[in-house]
DNA sequence: CGTCAGATTGATATTCATCAAGATCGGTGG
DNA sequence: CCACCGATCTTGATGAATATCAATCTGACG
């Protein structure tokens, strides 16, 4: 699927979209680039000139520290607008790496501040879209500073879950999660021993699979109510915005 | 100093507005309102019409889990714009309580939309202000997860008392902070005894005080030397955004 | 077959939570 | 003015969660 149909779908599963912003949106010009597993997508201190968006495979936000630990703050996915943050913070406080092969596109920042001067309604929902942001790292906070590690890794795989099968990527219990125990680790803020643990006791007690990438998740529900998720902070639902 | 023009300096430590932008933000109809200190602001699960600005005292964003735990996701003082995120998400995913006694200006979403849709600059403005809360999220996030309590806790306090000397809150290395230390505990994700603690250690280490809601910071450079602060993510630079 | 990244396991140390008990301090009613 | 009260801070003792260090194991792949 190309760019702009990711994001127009991404859009409008949280409002109605004009057919004329649809437009505007198709007529966005994207250059596409791919990377490699472990490459910079976007450097921190950097000053980019064009955002970027997902289309394929999985990327990360990071902070990387003195002391040679990371914390990774997001994980995104395929239709995310990965980096719509640098349109207005200009300098990046924070890098974006690919955890898997990617294939990105890239969108001006002349383009987008265009659109969102034209478009005010677009405007809000990309807007929208780092809201979502926000509000997903509410949650991942809560899970580091108040949720067990059990419940923490719970979570995120049911948060992951949720918004792979909006995609179309994930179906019948089933998504591919090409991610390292250590990339886990850096985003949940363990250890990568402690990761490995509590993933193998996760295993046995909610019959979940993690193999060769791959997560199988035998009941979603009794996941979600093994860490009190709600999907609600995901506002996966249209409405006037 | 009015909600206004609070505002109006707020964006103006990021950008330059122009004469027409300014009377824009002025001719905003706010309807203030005072609470008291643990009084919600704004309703995890509500829908609001209308968007908090702080005009004085503490506020924090919560959010609440079934085992009654709790954890603080930002802390906001006077000049924040609490409550943008309702604008676009509608539903609260969390909720906005005071810290201490607060003075509240609230503008309808109505009125804010249309600003949006006739200052796409002033949008881009607003829409800034909660990425920067997205960036300050990140490094809480890095804190909890890669900060030992102590350097989190030294992290805090830099941050605190960079943006209350912002907003001229702070100077001297003195700043009030009503704050609990059973609310840092939620804020940082650890025990209010562990809090207690380590902050005693802290004064140790750092010839720091934190009393009768006072700190008062010996040296703000060893302070920031000691936890890596690097204020670049609160985006205290004009540019043109 | 060797190599390398990642996963797994064991042993041990550290950090942090929990429980329980004072101590301090501002406010309040008598 | 004083006794009391509740909220907060402080401290001690103990246990659970998690990190760290060090091997070993596994599987993909040249």
């Amino acid at each position: 699927m190309t760019a702009s149909e990711l994001l127009i779908r991404t859009l409008m599963v949280r409002d109605k979209l004009s057919a004329e912003e649809i437009e505007a949106l198709r007529a966005l010009p994207v250059r596409e680039r791919a990377f490699g597993r472990g490459e910079a997508i976007v450097e921190a201190g950097s000053e980019p000139r064009e955002s970027c968006l997902l289309i394929s495979g999985f990327a990360g936000r990071e902070v990387l520290l003195d002391d040679g630990g990371r914390q990774i703050t997001a994980l995104h996915i395929a239709g995310d607008f990965v980096d719509l943050h640098a349109l207005m913070l200009k300098v990046m406080d924070h890098g974006v790496v690919a955890l898997s092969d990617c294939s990105c596109a890239f969108v001006q920042h002349t383009a987008l501040v265009q659109l969102t001067s034209t478009h005010p309604h677009l405007s809000r929902m990309l807007w929208l879209l780092t809201l979502i942001d926000s509000a997903v790292q509410r949650q991942w906070m809560t899970s580091m500073g108040r949720r067990s590690a059990l419940e923490q890794i719970a979570h995120l795989i049911c948060e992951l879950y949720t918004r792979m099968e909006i995609v179309g990527l994930a179906r019948g219990g089933q998504m591919s999660a090409p991610l390292t125990q250590t990339v886990l680790a850096d985003a949940l803020g363990l250890s990568d021993v402690h990761i490995n643990r509590t993933l193998k006791a996760l295993r046995q007690i909610s019959s979940l699979t993690w193999k060769a990438g791959v997560i199988s998740i035998a009941s979603f529900d009794a996941l979600a109510e093994l860490c009190d998720f709600d999907p609600g902070y995901l506002n996966l639902v249209q409405r006037p915005r």
